[in-house]
DNA sequence: CTGTATCCCTATGGATACTG
DNA sequence: CAGTATCCATAGGGATACAG
């Protein structure tokens, strides 16, 4: 019933991995180098940063172009798919913003009802 | 500089876990018991919809009702902030629908231009 | 019916070091 | 600069069996 709407392998719901949101927002402002990007994402490593480049890139989300004149040079951009990406990441993005303490919250008296049960 | 926006541990840009979104959708035409969102899930094993759906409480999405009179009767359902959620979620959906194809093509051609270079 | 308990496997992601 | 290579730790998710 649901396979159409979440296959395991290709889950544009969850936004890929998890970075991917974050690097599509780095983007949504221009191309960025690989070096450019490293920084805003709180210094994840290169690996996994290539990782996740590449699963954007196979997913025709974002294009990367090299060049090799004066020392390599990458840059990566958001394709017109991955800019269309965009409008529901926001709307995610903007929900949460929005509801961030009644979950914070939530999540707090939930721990603490756990923690008075355990007691007793 | 993106903490606010995604801490791994309270993570909404990505719904939640596997099933997080899912069980909402099921959630959405009203309250359903433990056994009901077994089925339409892929037959999700019940540790796994209990830990989707313990977590989906944690965080004031879900409510539990619990009675036992006539045998153990447990329903689940959304609460507004849970409801709040579907907007959001639909239009993540949405996107995913109309790009599927797209998504589709895309990988299969990266993939297909991977094994063109590696027989290269 | 509604879960727990146990075991297990893989995928994800991170640290560190190295290369073209 | 833009990655790879290697190693590692953990968490997520699943199979199966059992319990209240």
């Amino acid at each position: 019933m649901f396979d159409e709407l979440c296959p395991s392998s290709l889950n544009p719901i969850r936004f890929g991995d998890k970075w991917a949101a974050l690097i599509v927002r780095c983007l949504e402002q221009g191309p960025r180098r690989f070096s450019e990007l490293r920084v805003p994402l709180r210094r994840v490593t290169p690996k996994v940063l290539t990782q996740s480049l590449r699963s954007l890139e196979r997913g025709g989300l974002v294009k990367r172009t090299a060049t090799t004149e004066g020392g390599p040079h990458v840059e990566y951009e958001l394709t017109p798919l991955g800019a269309s990406m965009i409008e529901p990441l926001d709307a995610a993005c903007a929900w949460a913003a929005e509801h961030w303490d009644e979950l914070l919250d939530a999540r707090e008296s939930y721990d603490h009802a756990l923690v008075q049960d355990t007691s007793v």
